[in-house]
DNA sequence: ATGAAAGCGCTAACAC
DNA sequence: GTGTTAGCGCTTTCAT
């Protein structure tokens, strides 16, 4: 009934209206350069025949895209990390916020930074500009080569020394300090971390892991390496580093999970298969604070990387000012702990 | 270093090398029109500055946009059913389908097919067609207009009589059935059931419903009204809805959440928390399959959608393929129960 | 207030 | 094998 086949084109209003092509399509971009009465026949006709001027066009003419790319800078066999509801609550928040600003979000058929830069998309004015997720470890060189480019990027992660761009996001440092100071306040003594990495001091996983070390010596709590253990980012690693842990250092009280709540609720399933009572036995306090932790049982203590609260937005709105010319400056937030049960903080033995 | 910034255009790179434009053109798309040697020395120069061709300009040309868009038709204020790690699983799942294929990404701004119909996207040439996420409720005389309008679409859900479009998803009716003879067959009397529907043919809640209802006569138990409750698509309201059954029909032993395995989590956390053991004295089996699954205390049994088995990948197939002009078919598979222990199928009273 | 014409960057006949 | 030309659908000077 509607979308007649043959008006395809601002021409073809144009000509059932009469007019030039010009006339038309200020028209329906609302110029005030023509009469009312003849804009609002127009726009009537376009109406009746379900037309929509074709963006492409319109944006290789304006040379826009209004679209934004999202990478994931991990590969893409890595289901582990994509798999992760911390990843969907950056797609959504993100995505939100994108869509408020009128622009559209592309997903990357890229895993690679390195292919950001050579590939298509920017370059190829698909996208206006690309928004990263940092893990932290991503390679600094590339970083380097990809501010080299001029492409328009921001990084959703910490703010490293002179990383040469804009990021937004919490301090892994504070925020992991924080967490294991709460655990200690509860009366923890043996505290554990599960983290996926203790050398590279760029990446998260150390930074949280360095927050921990901080965070035991403000409570005055000896530091034993015994109490660490690498994971990945998949629940079944959660699984794995509890029976690790059982094994060699069977009196910890307390975990804090740097890694993700992810790999927390993996460890919460070891525990609870060992017969270990949470909080009673081992506190627990996750990152991330997926909606999941409301669920889980007991409902897990997590570090809020404060998406909703501002973050997305403000990446989002830096990277379209960058875009826009304008200078912008990284931002790094206090990461927010939430309390739930599983730290113990209001169930005590 | 590299990028130099005054080439921008095939026609530059044309110049750079000496010949015409469409040599360098036919050069970069790797036509054998052209000699070797005149082609490699133009993708040598393409390459020296890191030049990639105007994707934009090249659809235009080609009437193409290579790429799909992804709708999901619900309100974007119901976080609980965008923040679903089933909706993730689709995203994920359906991406790789299409990068496999070439195609791009995008996250459609829109909430209702309406829009779909109405506004951008498809019309506007941003993308060749649409993927159509189906709660089964999509609203049927929209979905005819927009059959109407002949944009290419395939639907992820249950094939309807009559629908007059392309479906993939498995069979809502056919799964639960399975699932509830499965409970019956642990020996479970007083089966419950939890969904978002109980009176809309067209619905997927109420299929799985109607499955239940088979699956208990199946059985030879008898229907109990007061063993059907009424969820949302939150966790929360599994929890709320466990409540109101330990409150009404206490007796109960066993539970098909037929709305998806976050709220069976939410279920599973009020239980817990009303001391019910999970599957001694009430036993769950969930919907969706997702990833966590295997980390609930205990694992919980689900019912897979086989988006990783082939059900992603025959949508976005069916997809291209109309798009390319042929007749597509709806496929409706059978779901998979995958057994974990809150069934009670290996762990018995 | 409206129209004619040029051009965004690319590709594909159609020449030669 | 390579170049010339036209044109995808749109916007925007510049003229009238």
């Amino acid at each position: 009934m509607n979308a007649k086949p043959n008006v395809k084109t601002i021409a073809d209003i144009a000509r059932l209206a009469g007019v030039s092509t010009s006339t038309a399509s200020r028209a329906l971009r609302d110029s005030d350069l023509i009469s009312i009465e003849t804009k609002e026949r127009i726009k009537k006709i376009a109406q009746e025949h379900s037309f929509r001027p074709h963006l492409g066009a319109r944006n290789l003419r304006l040379k826009k895209s209004n679209s934004i790319v999202l990478v994931f800078p991990f590969d893409y066999a890595d289901q582990d990390v994509l798999a992760n509801p911390y990843i969907f609550k950056v797609l959504g928040t993100v995505g939100s916020a994108l869509r408020a600003r009128h622009y559209d979000l592309l997903l990357s058929r890229l895993s690679d930074i390195n292919m950001l830069i050579d590939d298509l998309y920017i370059h190829s004015g698909l996208a206006e500009g690309a928004i990263i997720l940092g893990r932290g470890d991503n390679d600094q060189s590339k970083m380097a080569a990809l501010v080299e480019t001029n492409i328009p990027f921001v990084v959703l992660g910490p703010e490293h020394d002179n990383q040469g761009y804009c990021s937004v996001g919490i301090d892994n440092r504070q925020s992991s300090r924080m967490a294991v100071k709460h655990l200690a306040k509860q009366g923890r003594k043996r505290i554990a971390i599960i983290s996926d990495n203790f050398d590279e001091p760029i990446a998260e996983g150390y930074q949280r892991y360095q927050g921990y070390l901080q965070g035991l010596a403000d409570a005055g709590l000896p530091f034993d390496q015994n109490l660490t253990v690498l994971s990945t980012y998949a629940g079944q690693s959660g699984y794995d580093a509890i029976q690790l842990l059982l094994e060699s250092v069977p009196d910890f009280d307390a975990i804090f999970v740097a890694t993700s709540d992810i790999v927390a609720i993996g460890a919460m399933q070891a525990l609870h298969d060992a017969n270990k009572r949470i909080p009673q036995d081992v506190a627990l306090v996750g990152f991330d604070n997926i909606d999941l932790c409301d669920f889980t049982n007991p409902p897990l203590t997590s570090i809020s990387q404060r998406l909703h609260e501002g973050v997305a937005d403000l990446l989002t709105q830096k990277l379209l000012d960058q875009i826009a010319g304008q200078q912008v400056e990284s931002t790094m937030l206090q990461g927010r702990l939430v309390v739930r049960q599983s730290c113990g903080a209001s169930v005590l033995t």
